[in-house]
DNA sequence: GGCACAATAGCACTTTAGTGTTACTGGCTG
DNA sequence: CAGCCAGTAACACTAAAGTGCTATTGTGCC
């Protein structure tokens, strides 16, 4: 089987693993070359085997699957990895997809799902089952939230705050500007006020938003 | 057809939008209310009608269909949008994923798969093409930071420093840690040695990056 | 067992940030 | 034209952040 996808797979809980494994073994098209409980086992192994696809579980014990997606994308870019999990909690979608996970699909998915989502990841697609989809692309609304902080400020107080937020003191703003050090006090005053806080941090972190 | 969903038509080009007039008001669970080739028309006609889902044209003359979302997401939070374009950009993606589109389809997807879409996103799903998931996803991708930074840093001051870039003062840091004020001093005065620099903000942009 | 180091904590002191209040100027607008 | 507002600036004061120095405890390593 030359051009099969070659599959990994990493799930602590037997059953599942094995039925995963009798899953992918069992089909035209895809071969399961690896099959690992552990985080650390497929890391290990990782480097001697190059798959093109991992199916990761996300609650492992030890390293989790997310983890062990952020150190494997960074050494093998071209693997793609599909997050397989019970759990649909936003926190880890977002973590996951910040590691480098393709896709993520749960669980409780039909067989025939688990394949499309193992080759349509393998293509360089983003199977998602669609709670998943529908909390990623809410996501982005949420950011474009709270339109008022930007139009509130004015384009010197927003001048002001940029700089502070790029680490310098009220006296390296005031000399860039050519102002005194009382004048960017002011600005600050007028923009803790409009934004209802009253430190710089607080005021950055609404209007340039949070990391 | 008491229970059907109520569609709304936006596309300036005729063919098309006929042809997706035929395709909706021909099936069965599916009815249109209205067709429209400009969004200010749309707009104007929006308040009178409500429907379910907005199936909307991103190149329209005049205003476009981002801005059409942003404006009527605001006003009818109740009714999803269902983006319909030619192009896969990844600009015009992202914003009318922001202006609160719920969906992002191809054009030239298969009748069958339109429909498909107008129902999933009217159950407040989130119908995607293959290719726009796999551009949301990589966004999601961060690039690795040179672990110089993280690597120095203590998991302990690590999150001393994530609390205080969200604001928190020390006192509030500390009581949310159960530490004493005095302690997180001593984390900060470690992290600003080992980052050479001498300012909450300077340590934060350097370890959780610019804005 | 000795050593290094992270985490904790205290005290005294300086520097920066934030608050309350006031004041002058120049544009824009009813 | 009178009034509002943004931008500028000052002074006095309080609060918070940052610096220097020291000390105790626990964990891991040679």
């Amino acid at each position: 089987m030359a051009n099969a996808i070659n599959v990994v797979i990493v799930e602590d809980v037997r059953d599942i693993r094995e039925s995963l494994l009798a899953l992918i073994s069992g089909m035209t098209g895809y071969h399961c070359a690896g099959v690992y409980a552990t985080a650390e086992a497929a890391i290990a192994d990782m480097p001697a085997i190059v798959p093109d696809v991992v199916l990761m579980d996300i609650n492992l014990p030890g390293i989790n699957g997310i983890e062990a997606v952020r150190q494997l994308k960074d050494r093998f870019p071209e693997i793609n990895f599909l997050m397989c999990t019970v759990f649909e909690d936003t926190d880890n979608i977002f973590r996951a997809l910040e590691a480098g996970a393709g896709g993520y699909i749960v669980k409780n998915n039909s067989p025939l799902k688990i394949l499309e989502a193992i080759k349509e990841v393998n293509e360089g697609g983003a199977p998602m089952s669609a709670a998943i989809a529908k909390k990623v692309i809410h996501s982005f609304r949420k950011v474009a939230k709270e339109p008022s902080s930007h139009a509130l400020l004015s384009a010197r107080e927003m001048e002001v705050l940029q700089l502070l937020s790029d680490g310098l003191l009220y006296k390296e703003a005031a000399d860039k500007l050519n102002l005194s050090v009382e004048t960017i006090r002011s600005h600050c005053r007028k923009v803790y006020e409009k934004l209802h806080v009253n430190t710089k941090l607080e005021a950055i972190n609404i209007v340039f938003g949070k990391r």
